[in-house]
DNA sequence: CCGTAATGGTTGTTGCTTCAACTATTGCCG
DNA sequence: CGGCAATAGTTGAAGCAACAACCATTACGG
């Protein structure tokens, strides 16, 4: 089988994407780590908690919004419930499951956390962006994405940002 | 400072933005894990190696090409040269500095993984991309890198290759 | 219903990244 | 030319992620 190498536009778009992948997700632990001692993926879980019915999720519902393995998700649960940012408890219908609930405390970090975050996303992302190109950008990660994650996991809930 | 929320529009670009952040460097693990026992950026390390002159680079530089911090770099280039992939030895011109060298070994690897990685690109990348999207991709990433990584460094040496 | 498979979740180990501390050169400035 | 700062790199400890093994509960087929 031989193979199809990339031509000079794909490498270009490649070796800028992959340039993204290494540093983007730096930079967003970095700020959300210095302010508010939380990793993206911290951040990540306390936020789908906070916009969930009774701030409330089963442990696999959340594993599934967040793309992570149950096993990831629950080191980082066990380490945000020792910070009381979230708390676990059985859940009454299915005694396999375990619910999580964020806690005053974790509504109150994620409020604390949003508006820095959102404005990193601006400044090295959005900003940098026309109108015109926000719209060709999520075109372009929405075609990805159908071949990274068929079925869509992680941005089922957010169906209703449709483009 | 009253934060300035995502619209509609920004929203529906960064999540998919994000979660590709999460997958697309788990899958580029994964397959190089499983063909060729090499992480994501242990192949980013032989491969910048290789197309250096003499296969050689010194740390500093190394590290640059790969935005990687040199006790990172330092790290992983220990575990390189134990499996025989790579070589350092002290450079002539300056004594504090050292150089890595590319094994063939090194280079038979890089060389047999190439095939697969670039395979793998394509499929969850590029192939899902019509020429004037990828054309479009390589003007955001670019305008994005500008905002992350203002000197440059990663793609510096791939300025050859022009949008 | 009984046994087995599937589901839901946790835990321990191993490997990689980061951070801070440290050594060894080299460059520079008075 | 002596001293101090900057450069180049290494190392050890601590934290997070991935993988595999494991336990408990529920679903299902005969």
């Amino acid at each position: 089988m031989d193979t199809r190498w990339l031509s000079q536009p794909e490498l270009a778009a490649w070796v800028r994407l992959a340039a993204i992948l290494e540093l983007l997700p730096a930079a967003l632990d970095t700020q959300l780590r210095r302010d508010a001692q939380l990793t993206h993926f911290d951040y990540y879980v306390l936020a789908m908690l906070s916009e969930a019915p009774d701030r409330t999720l089963r442990m696999t519902a959340l594993a599934e919004r967040t793309t992570a393995t149950l096993a990831r998700l629950s080191h980082v649960v066990q380490r945000l419930e020792a910070r009381g940012l979230l708390e676990r408890f059985p859940c009454p219908e299915d005694r396999r499951a375990t619910n999580a609930r964020l806690t005053d405390a974790g509504r109150d970090t994620v409020v604390e956390a949003a508006p820095g975050h959102v404005a990193l996303v601006r400044e090295r992302v959005l900003d940098a962006l026309t109108p015109e190109q926000v719209g060709q950008l999520a075109t372009i990660t929405d075609a990805i994405l159908r071949r990274l994650d068929p079925d869509a996991r992680r941005t089922a809930i957010y169906e209703r940002y449709d483009r």
